[in-house]
DNA sequence: AACTAAACGAGACGGTACGTCTCGTCTTGAT
DNA sequence: ATCAAGACGAGACGTACCGTCTCGTTTAGTT
């Protein structure tokens, strides 16, 4: 009944231990090499990999490296720091942290640059990192609701407009001041970001403040 | 008066021509091919120009695509409609104007990725790009403060500081709402973007809101 | 005494109808591709066969394809015509028959080509179509002595050894017609060629013309 | 005047080392791997070329090999022994000792295989090889005429017959015996069969034997 | 009837070479 | 000195086969 395969149970099942070396290895190579340099040839001998293997599972070098990319984020937590704000600064702050990794900074950017002339890797973006990460919205907004610091919502349609437009400018934001301005995104920096954006969604919003 | 060769007499002078048509040819190969497929020798052919020609002013093609891309910057003008809620609102809306543009899109990221391992790099695009652009946000503000809306800064530190992170904060989201999000950045979006973003600015900063 | 597996009775017996299939799908294959562009992989799709089945009988291509061939020239019979002279006719016209199917050149001559750098292939060409169809020669001249068309031979080292001269010149003008100079050896041609061949034999080893 | 390129004159010129070198290599790789495991990135790397300086001069390893095999047998010279008989002799021992090189043994059956499904190929063969070496029959046959050992040819279409199929019974028969029997066209062979051939064509032709 | 063990299909695996593409440089003759 | 043209050494691309290896599944011949 749970078979995870109704027909695809001939031939040698595929390695799982190679999806993850070659993720790795794709990291380890974004860190030496930087998105240009890096090769799928090399991810796969740094894998331990033949290049099919690698070209059996993943299409091209864009899709390989979001799927890299992808996983760092899943290390984002929404820890419980008292009051909305500082739950905020909080993510904030991880957020930069994982920019300022070099194997985030290379391979996000031109994962993105790549997805303007490539509709489904915007969806793959998208799915993977994206849209998985509004979680980490959607919990502060929860337990901001639960302690009394934001009313229940009331339209649907205006909550879900609202949480992308502070995705927009959080990521954003970060991104921004991490890559372009090559500024650190630092603790006294996200305080202020943060402070301007929930004055700004308590004054637009007719919120309170934070 | 403007010999750009003091002692550069002999030999045949470089074709001024040359650099506008291989910057021209830059763009229209972005629409095109997008970044990763444009190649050089192409640049080289759509310009009617020998390779040789294009590397004798370009380092690479990061170099030139930087250069083809600021230009499209120097567009941006800031109108005057009466408010600086509503100017701000006319520059965000032609900065997405320019972001909608393909041979912004693509060159423009790509660019970004790449200098998260070139420095030279990083400083080119700042140089041509970023810095060459905030004199919008100052021309924002001394407009305000002649009208009234804003008061004259009493710390020029905390004014600089201010400036980047307006800046952080408008380019990062546009560029978000337009290249990840994949939505449109329209005047619905501008405006709550906008309403958000100066009314935190006002209560964060003591401004008066928009 | 003849049994085939002294010790192998147990597990599942090989199918003999694979051998079948595979060696004719190996000259199906000839015909369609050709030496180079035959592989190992289409010929056990062509023989509804996987791959190890394959190899668990042929160690590569190369022996793979002279078995195939192989079975073609089995099928070469010494015609009775009448004559000595007839005879080789008839013969000769039968090996330039097979050495105008698609399946037999591209594929002979490839092992052959292969052979001189792997003795143990040659020695397989040798035992499977060489010296497997020099019983034609040896049938030929049993057949005329009976007639009285040749003398016994008394020297059984020099009769050896003209075998083998008239089984190169045979072969090796044969191919080299049909293969190298590419014309048909027709009847024409062959008539000629058996001509010089037995008048020069007749003289050079006092033979009486044919 | 002696402008080989009429339109071809702007460019860098190619390099003519290259393409000895790029010939030379080839023959080292034949002798060290044979026809089967020589391979194009290989024989640039001997030759101390880019790949794709040997893939702009040569469509791929046959055309590569004949050019390179080709050179071989140009090598073969008529020699004066002072009789018909002894100067074929001559020649058929320097066509065997050639064929005795492994340079040449690999290369040039592998590509008269392939021939056999590349008509182009064949024709190059043809045309680099074969028709190249007629030159020594028609020399020998001239020579032989000057001496008085044979007459002057009356029938000009028979005599082209002739001459073909004594090409095809030579360089068959030493094909033969040198790469298919695998054993040595030594002098004692070479006379034998030298004397079964003069002795037939005087015989069928009513040349006087040698 | 149950057991055993080799053969079977399917297909993933680590490799190697393919022929093409682009890079950035170099070498021509012409301007 | 710069230009157009194009050959050059270098090296990555994505594909095709190689021959091997694991799977789960027959299929005979014992027991």
């Amino acid at each position: 009944m749970q078979s995870s395969s109704p027909a695809g149970r001939a031939g040698r099942p595929r390695s799982a231990a190679a999806d993850a070396a070659i993720l790795a290895a794709t990291r380890a190579a974004l860190i030496d090499l930087g998105w240009s340099r890096l090769t799928l040839g090399d991810v796969a001998t740094r894998a331990g990999v033949a290049k099919t293997t690698l070209y059996r599972r993943w299409a091209g070098k864009n899709e390989l490296v979001v799927d890299a990319v992808a996983e760092l984020f899943d290390e984002l937590r929404l820890p419980d720091r008292g009051s909305l704000a500082a739950d905020i600064e909080g993510v904030v702050l991880q957020f930069a942290g994982i920019l300022a990794r070099p194997e985030a900074r290379s391979g996000l950017m031109a994962v993105i640059a790549e997805s303007t002339r490539d509709d489904a890797l915007r969806e793959r973006i998208r799915a993977s990192i994206v849209d998985r990460q509004k979680r980490l919205i959607l919990a502060g907004r929860a337990r901001a609701q639960a302690r009394g610091e934001l009313p229940p919502e009331s339209d649907a349609g205006e909550a879900a407009r609202t949480v992308d437009l502070i995705f927009d400018m959080v990521a954003g934001a970060v991104v921004h001041r991490t890559l372009v301005s090559a500024e650190p995104a630092d603790e006294e920096w996200v305080h202020d970001f943060t402070r301007v954006l929930l004055s700004g969604l308590a004054v637009a919003g007719a919120y309170p403040p934070g």
